[in-house]
DNA sequence: ACATCAATTATCCGATTGGATAATTATCAA
DNA sequence: TTGATAATTATCCAATCGGATAATTGATGT
């Protein structure tokens, strides 16, 4: 039957609305992408499943990505916005300085909890020594609100005398990643080693209460 | 040329000296596959590579691992055992307990920045969810020691007094886990974003009292 | 209508790579 | 010396996968 397309004989193929949008596809494979290397890292990251899942072909990935390199560090760019999109909400100003730093800690510990794959990404971006973020001007740049915060929250404490003087912003903040980071991040491995729950409701929110004494047992003034 | 075995063009091969030893051998392949793996992680790790570079064929390595997979089991193993001799070094028990939290404290970090490869490879291994370690017996088992250290400081300190009772020491191993392990695995993306010096000298020595502070500040009691 | 250009598809390819088959060689006990 | 066994090599293969070429099709402005 010359001139018949051929029709993959499947299950109702249900037409893909692709209505030919360039910023819906786009962000589509980037969802989808994010997806596959937060699951499978960067050379385990297969660019035809992406396309498979995303319901176009390979080629289109390459059209508007020009390379899974590139594709990855388009996938780090978008990670990180969400992230400092999220912490656009925390209003610290308006707290005394023990309650801003509890909610600073609970908040940042959150969040780690909540996105794993997340975590996942920026563990696999370390492997490779942070090449992708490196050349990214806008990942960069996206940092300043974040410290800032914290820097005036410091200040605050340390002119009442609630907090001591001198800490460095960039290094709490350093302190409160590592410790939220970790609960994620090296959960198999410590989970492997040491019969100790690190993923259960309840762990969690002791690992949480936990950190956010921590974080203010080592600011306050004495 | 018929019956000439082709000879790479290469500076005098030097004729290995394999002289059939089988844990030699054993012991150089995981060697060099610590280093692959903890380079290129597990599906970026090539045997082929691992193979030419210990000068042996890389049917040998299926032949002593049988698989990567297990190759990658048995380089965790070895890379863990080895951090596990190095804790026994430690002599907390003549300390008096700030000196042996702070002692403790240094130690963990110096190993960590001592070992970035071991640093890789367990992240890498988080990224599998640590599928191999779930496996491993072995790597169950080297944990005791280390833990049950940190048990002993607690008692003596929150006996006299010097500590505040009720700390678990496992959680205490992972506070201080998270904050050496971070300072190493996550140096690249958080350089990237913060213009934070997290690898010369001097800021690693900054960083080492200031999470011997820390870890002290959260122990000591009030 | 129609030309244009952007979005999308179909198809191919060469390099890579985990692993398999089978032959070969060193070692060592009897 | 020799036979057996263990260590090692030489080769091959099928599957995978990033990326390239070129054709096709839908939207849009005129």
């Amino acid at each position: 039957m010359p001139g018949v397309k051929k029709q993959p004989v499947r299950a109702a193929k249900p037409v893909p609305i692709k209505r030919r949008d360039r910023e819906r596809t786009r962000q589509e494979i980037l969802d989808i992408a994010f997806e596959e290397f937060a699951e499978n890292g960067l050379s385990g990251g297969n660019t035809d499943a992406i396309a498979a899942r995303a319901n176009i072909t390979k080629r289109l990935i390459f059209y508007y990505f020009n390379s899974k390199e590139e594709l990855f560090t388009a996938v780090l760019e978008m990670a990180y916005a969400e992230m400092r999109a999220a912490e656009e909400d925390l209003h610290l100003e308006a707290l005394e300085p023990e309650a801003a730093i509890r909610r600073l800690a609970e908040f940042t510990f959150d969040f780690h909890q909540d996105h794993p794959q997340f975590v996942r990404l920026v563990s696999i971006e370390n492997i490779h020594r942070g090449r992708h973020m490196a050349i990214s001007r806008r990942l960069k740049e996206m940092t300043q609100p974040s410290i800032s915060q914290i820097a005036k929250v410091l200040e605050r404490g340390a002119a009442c005398g609630a907090i001591r003087p001198g800490i460095d912003p960039v290094e709490l903040h350093m302190t409160l990643n590592a410790l939220s980071f970790f609960a994620v991040a090296n959960r198999h491995t410590f989970e492997a080693q040491f019969a100790f729950d690190m993923s259960s409701p309840k762990a969690r929110a002791q690992r949480r209460a936990e950190i956010a004494d921590l974080l203010w047992r080592c600011v306050r003034g004495d």
